[in-house]
DNA sequence: TGAGAGTTTCCTGCTT
DNA sequence: GAAGCAGGAAACTCTC
């Protein structure tokens, strides 16, 4: 697929998105670029899907790719001018091996992770299809030829390999059963407006918690030097880590504690801002969070394991990954594990988790915290 | 509408 | 030197 195309594709939609009305947070933005600067997309729910939402996302076409990601350009309010048509240009089968962080990489933090959930959700939904098209390791080989011929403009001395960043998944649960218990479940179930169990649909989520900007780290892992040897992965840089970098010089100095959220659009915050219709029900906090993760090892693999689990004992294996789930479930795209563990040392007070001693990123559940002892869930 | 709980954000200093 | 931990301080969101 051309470029060009995808161009005519976004250009159509844009016209199709904008009347005549005037978008202030968007107006008030200084425009970087062109003509595709100028035509931010709008959002709107009333968008109909294409003949991707009917496919397993493995047999799209490039032209089913395109009309995908157009559509959530146009829900996300994505400006357009932003997208690197290059990046576009792929079949089903090469877009269905790329990651978080791959994706947020290449599109950026909010529209990157509504790609990746939206690509989720998909993938979920024909989980059977999936679970028969596991790739053999000579396949993945081939994926990452092809990887790096699409994409070699990636290839600067900061990146990596792109297959490193690449995480297949080894099964997709196809029994989601509805009291089985999963995050990924949970954010999937958030893309239909009839469930609404209270949370904001995803488009309002990702519109209300993206910054817009690209903060989020690039790795989810947790690159901790006392993490077990079996989980540790290769780092990896990406431009959003580069963005990082930057933002964090350019906001040095500030004063202490935290600074009221800016309520006028600031550099990427344009992309954003519907009011918050409704709070989220406070329903989970921070450690039944962590407990679920830790009682269901089934569906979240990888993330945490017991180091003790009669003396409830645990430990961060992903600790950046569980921070971005806590951080989607919160929409707060900027949750980090720092953020996180300062949330977990406060439960040491009351007792919900105590302290343990010269371990890093081990913590282990206090006397106030319940639903996790073999007695309590039965397994 | 205000108080309080539960984070979230930022910071400094210390330890590993 | 980097990453993680500890905890103070203040801001913020949400519930009651």
């Amino acid at each position: 697929m051309a470029s060009s195309e995808l161009s005519l594709i976004l250009n159509n939609a844009n016209a199709n998105l904008y009347p005549s009305e005037p978008q202030p947070n968007l107006l008030s933005m200084t425009a970087p670029m062109g003509r595709l600067s100028e035509m931010t997309f709008s959002s709107n729910n009333n968008s109909t899907m294409g003949p991707w939402d009917l496919m397993n996302p493995q047999m799209w076409t490039r032209q089913n790719v395109l009309e995908w990601i157009g559509f959530h350009v146009e829900n996300s309010r994505f400006d357009a001018s932003l997208l690197n048509m290059n990046y576009c240009d792929m079949d089903g089968i090469t877009l269905c091996t790329m990651s978080k962080e791959t994706l947020i990489s290449m599109f950026g933090s909010m529209l990157g992770e509504q790609l990746h959930h939206s690509l989720e959700t998909l993938k979920a939904r024909y989980a059977t299809d999936l679970s028969e098209t596991c790739l053999s390791e000579s396949e993945l080989d081939l994926l990452d030829n092809i990887l790096q011929n699409s994409f070699s403009y990636m290839h600067a001395p900061s990146l990596g390999p792109l297959l490193e960043t690449v995480v297949v998944q080894p099964s997709i649960p196809s029994d989601i059963s509805e009291n089985s218990f999963c995050y990924f479940d949970e954010y999937t179930n958030q893309l239909t407006p009839e469930s609404d169990h209270g949370y904001d649909s995803l488009t309002e989520s990702f519109q209300s918690s993206h910054t817009g900007s690209f903060l989020n780290p690039s790795s989810l892992e947790s690159n901790s030097s006392d993490s077990d040897p079996e989980y540790s992965e290769m780092p990896y840089s990406t431009s959003t880590k580069n963005f990082v970098k930057q933002e964090s010089v350019e906001t040095k100095k500030r004063g202490r504690g935290r600074p009221p959220k800016p309520r006028d659009s600031e550099g990427y915050e344009h992309f954003i801002q519907p009011k918050k219709s409704k709070h989220a029900p406070r329903g989970t906090h921070l450690w039944e969070f962590i407990r679920d993760i830790l009682i269901h090892p089934e569906k979240n693999q990888g993330l945490m394991k017991w180091e003790d689990r009669r003396d409830g004992v645990f430990k961060f294996l992903k600790s950046e990954a569980v921070a971005q789930l806590w951080g989607q479930k919160k929409k707060n795209s900027s949750m980090t594990y720092e953020k996180l563990s300062r949330a977990m040392r406060y439960y040491y007070k009351r007792e919900i988790l105590e302290r343990v001693d010269g371990r890093r990123l081990v913590y282990k559940f206090g006397k106030n915290s319940t639903g996790w002892r073999m007695e309590e869930t039965g397994y």
